[in-house]
DNA sequence: TCTGGGGTCCTAGGGCGA
DNA sequence: TCTGTCGCCCTAGGACCC
């Protein structure tokens, strides 16, 4: 059996830990620079605010309906999600965290336990360990268990949050309950061509032949049909090392400059390499892009990646600087409102096994330089260590103005109590 | 005036060597 | 030496996830 453990809100939970007044009341979470809803507690929601909606237009909302609004903390919400983690593996070692705030859990040789009470003793350790709630779904498959955790999020009154799947009958209640666009795994875009066809619910899905599965949702949505069959195709999948690392973000204003935008630019390739030196991976290619603004049509657009090949493998902020800025050489044009850039880096080898190159190789000065920079940014705050093409009085940062603190993970902003 | 960021997997199609 | 075929590799793009 697998379990998918799903925690409620849980940018809206995290918030509420540190801040117990903020218990039944409407709050939302908003995205980097504030710019959309990303996070909605259940009061939030029935207050009708959509996700995604843009914060600019919501403004006004909030203030009628005192929902508290904050900026993403995510120091702090990494941190409560490790917790939870943690927790969740004293119950078993086969554990997947799949995203921040879910995690698939696998009880093989659980045949003869109450699964059912196994999970509402996992919500009461997690509440009470880090406040943060949780629901919990059981069943024979990783899809069908995201199913039952769906069931017991919406029916959390009768279910405590906790729902087992575990016979035929419950399985094809719950399917045949199941909208085809709330299935893990149809996007909106499957959706529609199902809906095409008359499927409306995950059960007439399961009721089309595999080989029209095959042919228009590929071998993915074949897996995901026989998973929903209860024949189980998906395992827990190990924590694989990135393939990619990308820093990418918009502008708090649209710049015109190159400069302006090659000094973003620097700096999102100095962060890809610092990513890399973390996980100890190496890159032997890199994508820089830049974007307008698409929301503004009365002005012109343009939007341009480019991928160039590094000599040779490397985490050093120093090259990977130096491609960035070739890079966007190369595909800058004046004249456009620039709203939006990126640099990925992709080919990720690890660090120790490096091919080695004939007409090119790494500078031998760079290891021990980073090896510096890495300990000095830890000792004395990030991005102390500045690289040529980064301005020293740097001016921008993300906008984030409802900002709560890092209550767990910085102590100079760690909870006082007053008595 | 303001509209997020970071990933994965799969397929089709072209280039290229055996 | 030329040509056809097969399979591998790479890339772009699509679809999805949180």
């Amino acid at each position: 059996m697998f379990a998918l453990v799903d925690c409620n809100n849980f940018y809206a939970s995290c918030e509420r830990v540190f801040n117990p007044d903020l218990r039944d009341k409407p709050i939302v979470v908003l995205s980097n620079n504030d710019g959309c809803v990303i996070a909605r507690s259940n009061e939030a929601k029935e207050l009708g605010v959509p996700m995604g909606a843009p914060a600019f237009e919501y403004e006004k909302e909030f203030i009628k309906h005192n929902i508290n609004v904050f900026s993403s903390n995510y120091p702090l919400y990494g941190d409560i999600s490790s917790r939870v983690m943690n927790i969740l593996r004293e119950y078993t070692p086969d554990v997947e965290v799949y995203s921040i705030d879910e995690a698939f859990l696998k009880f093989d040789g659980f045949e003869y336990y109450n699964l059912n009470s196994i999970g509402l003793e996992m919500q009461q350790r997690v509440t009470k360990g880090t406040g943060v709630p949780i629901s919990v779904g059981f069943a024979p498959t990783k899809a069908l268990a995201k199913v039952a955790n769906r069931i017991a999020k919406k029916y959390a009154e009768k279910t405590n949050s906790v729902y087992v799947i575990d016979d035929e009958n419950k399985r094809v209640k719950a399917l045949k309950w199941l909208k085809i666009e709330d299935v893990w795994g149809v996007g909106r875009k499957h959706t529609q061509r199902l809906n095409n066809i008359g499927v409306i619910n995950a059960y007439q899905f399961t009721k089309l032949s595999d080989s029209w599965v095959r042919k228009h949702m590929s071998v993915v949505g074949l897996r995901l049909k026989h998973d929903l069959e209860g024949k189980p195709t998906l395992d827990l999948d190990s924590p694989a090392k990135k393939k990619m690392i990308a820093t990418t973000r918009s502008f708090e204003k649209m710049l015109l400059e190159f400069k302006d935008v090659n000094e973003r630019v620097g700096t999102f390739a100095i962060s890809c390499a610092e990513k890399l030196r973390k996980q100890k991976s190496h890159c032997n290619a890199i994508m820089v892009f830049v974007n307008t603004n698409g929301h503004r049509k009365d002005l012109e657009q343009y939007g341009r990646n480019i991928v160039i090949k590094t000599d040779y493998p490397t985490n050093s902020s120093i090259d990977l600087n130096k491609y960035a800025q070739l890079g966007l050489k190369a595909i800058f044009k004046q004249g456009y409102h620039y709203k939006k850039a990126g640099v990925i880096v992709m080919g990720l080898t690890p660090e120790n096994q490096n091919q080695l190159t004939l007409y090119s190789k790494p500078n031998p000065k760079h290891s021990p330089i980073m090896n510096i920079v890495d300990r000095m940014n830890i000792a004395y705050g990030n991005n102390k260590i500045k690289f040529g093409t980064q301005s020293l009085g740097r001016q921008w940062k993300m906008k984030q103005e409802k900002l709560s603190p890092r209550y767990s993970t910085n102590l100079n902003e760690i909870i006082t109590v007053t008595v």
